[in-house]
DNA sequence: AATGAATGAGGCTTCATTCAT
DNA sequence: GATGAATGAAGCCTCATTCAT
């Protein structure tokens, strides 16, 4: 008769401080993730700290190295793009409209959501590099699009540093510019372009494509 | 009877300071980009007077702080990158064979030096961007192209961030990967496809400015 | 009608409590006392309530400050000590026995309960010194002896200086040796020896003591 | 002509930095060793820069660890003691007065230079125990006096154990106390009487050693 | 009572920079 | 000019202690 308030007592306690402590948490990670955007791998844990609201020392309860915290931001950054980019892929099939709306995508992920964007041109530095595995989802549209007939035969390593790199300058000018303007869609215009797809309509898909994630 | 003979020596002495400085600071730079290039930005004084086999305070001598260094060596790289781009860039006009010798020396470049390509990348973040002025190598054979209707009428600003972006990323996997092979010349076709030079004309120019440059 | 079963839950229950207030102390000093013996007083907090299975504040709950935890610990060791010692002296009269019986006592007891014996040697930093009051055991003994004319006329604080500092060697050298071996009982003669007990007896007195601490 | 004087002058210079470096080191060494006997070790860089009129960074430039700067104090006492202790042993030949010579004379060095007594007793504690190789003075002693017959047939070990043990306690009890007094002769005494010297004439071996290290 | 999240003082270490020789 | 000893600011990390639940 003792035991059960007790043990009762007990498990909302543990909820509770489990829901805290995955508060504090996210905060922690939001503001690791805006205090990245703004300096960088050349944060200190005082940055975090204070970004986040809390002592020093409470940094270290959550994340025993900064590399820990960063690597939370990168997932969390990888997730949050992850969600939107399968949204928007599942509403196309062809592969240049797949190419484009990917390309268009993640710039637009970063013009509308800057932190994320610096966050990930700075961190992309302690993990460089694509997955090497068929994960990256350049390599797969290309590999099928030029295994469709879509694209013509272009060498598909090739085609994902001139698709990647594009992109990824893209990003950096979005980000860097006041004023971003339409440029981006002309740059994913060219990529189809250099794919084999006819100029004029490359740059209609890609128009339909920013288009789409507008909306 | 002294004046003359005086004079003689002090001017010598003179002189011979000079020479030896200039050495002294062609050896430091050459260490410290040896240096960057290894460890990157966590490099410190320390190991940039041990790689040029000075004491600490002398590096001092020459350049005021750390960031002064990085400047000479940044400027070192490219007025090397400068020079043999010229000599490069006199043999042809055509801006097709323009904008292929141009991406194409710059990855072959970081291949034969890898220390210039990755203290390049590694400096990169301290200056990043291009110079925005009519300087940028890429703007002006883009712009020409297009003027002269070698390339089909695109944004300029567009197409410089393709050529840039994939040739940046084709630096980064030439020198990360174990051995880079030939995907370089394609990049360079695809970027010229993309501006309307038709694909096997793109590979053959792509080829022929690979040619040149192994030369 | 409620009064009665009230008042008897209160006090059950409060009889309860200090029953399991109880429990946890100890089970917290003894704790300690391993956590002690293996870190010294490099131990924390943390490694306290881990050994005890209890969560840091409860430390706190019961020690206000770590200096009361260790001094716990001591007076637990001093307690168990005095209670073995105790029933040892009992059972002899003779001075010279009871010399024996004592030093043999330390050693074994630090032999048999290593733990007990680092944590004292350990917390010895804490309070160094011995009771400078009567109570010191070696004095007692050694006095009385001296007085009943069992041991030559020696300087009794010389006496103890040489006793009590051998017999901390001794302990020292039982608890890092591996197999510590037979030479604690040749330490007892020598001690008895050095005051006038002729060296055979000397060695039958403390061979005769070793005997009866092993039963 | 030129070379010579630069030549000089950086001979010179480097004999004087060497010079400078060896008084920084030993003045850190002196101020470590009165630091380590006011705190143990719980001593601080800071305590050990502030006592030695240096700021922390230079403690770093010559001593890598505190555990490097701790074994230099350690080395220093060793030698200091090594070099007064042959002096003090090469005038008697007796293993009997060679004992008491031992012993007084680390009691009275503690006694002399309570700063390096303290420090002794607390790096103890690093290294814990004696060259267990023939390197250590007692065992020596004790061997030599048990085989020459000077000593009755005693276990060496356990003999050591009883010198050492009481010489270590006698240190600490005059550093200790306030006023040391004559009671380190009379635990000698019983040293040598533990031994099978006769106790007067361990007395008067031990008041002629004392004499003589007073001198 | 028990818990454990949060705190922040305190100690460690590195390294850019200064400066006397 | 070259040297390298000395400096101290700046960051890192640990851990005793507090306190709201």
């Amino acid at each position: 008769m003792k035991r059960a308030p007790i043990k009762v007592n007990l498990a909302a306690r543990a909820a509770n401080a489990e829901i805290r402590r995955r508060r504090t948490r996210a905060r922690l990670i939001d503001a690791a993730l805006a205090v990245v955007a703004d300096k960088g791998l050349a944060a200190t844990i005082e940055d975090f700290a204070a970004a986040a609201g809390v002592a020093r020392g409470t940094v270290y309860n959550y994340f025993p190295t900064v590399a820990d915290l960063l690597d939370a931001v990168r997932r969390r950054i990888l997730r949050d793009v992850g969600e939107g980019l399968g949204v928007a892929l599942a509403q196309v099939s062809d592969p240049a409209a797949e190419l484009a709306t990917l390309s268009l995508f993640l710039v637009a992920y970063s013009q509308r959501q800057p932190l994320q964007g610096w966050a990930a041109l700075h961190l992309e530095r302690l993990q460089p590099g694509r997955r090497t595995d068929g994960a990256d989802p350049f390599d797969r549209i290309l590999a099928r699009g030029v295994a469709e007939g879509r694209f013509r035969a272009v060498d598909v390593g090739a085609a994902r540093i001139l698709a990647a790199g594009a992109v990824r300058m893209a990003i950096h000018d979005a980000l860097t510019r006041p004023a971003p303007g339409e440029q981006v869609v002309s740059v994913c215009g060219l990529i189809l372009a250099s794919l084999g797809v006819p100029p004029a309509e490359a740059l209609a898909i890609a128009e339909s494509a920013a288009r789409r994630l507008a909306a």
